[in-house]
DNA sequence: ACAAAATGTCAAATATATTTTACATAATGA
DNA sequence: TCATTATGTAAAATATATTTGACATTTTGT
């Protein structure tokens, strides 16, 4: 899986992670994660994110080659 | 956050929990606890069922009021 | 040049997601 | 009617997501 969190965030007036973080309650060792691709998050919290920059959640974050057989 | 996976499972000719669990690669209690909206699942489960079927992971999980204060 | 802000990195603690196991109940099909 | 399948439920074990805390480095703005 692919994100595109930092591609967002600096389209969207150039959001510092903290301001982010802040603006839907979450860490900014969060927003880190999941820009690093350390995790998948929630689908909730990509909800929230794609609601936030006006972007759907397929936009935000991409399957992959290979996702579709090791699943999440 | 409120879930539609019972009713696109239905609508995708009438898949079992186990069927659907093994066509995406997960436990049935997965799907079960998905369905009964136990937890929010990862976005990438998300994108692989919404991809299964040919919907969007909107369309699929639906944010409900409070989720954007509470955030996940 | 320098302070503040932003980002990077690490890791333990904590919370949540998922799996495994198992039993109960309901639904389905012959 | 009865066997099989599907679903419901529970809970412990395991895996992963997130937070917290802290320090290092880079970037930014004056």
């Amino acid at each position: 899986m692919k994100t595109n969190l930092r591609k967002y965030r600096f389209e969207n007036g150039e959001l510092s992670q903290q301001q982010l973080a802040d603006m839907i309650g979450v860490s900014r060792q969060t927003i880190v994660s999941i820009e690093k691709n350390d995790y998948s998050p929630s689908v909730k919290l990509a909800l929230i994110l794609a609601k936030k920059f006006n972007i759907t959640v397929e936009q935000l974050f991409e399957l992959e080659e290979g996702d579709i057989d090791e699943t999440r």
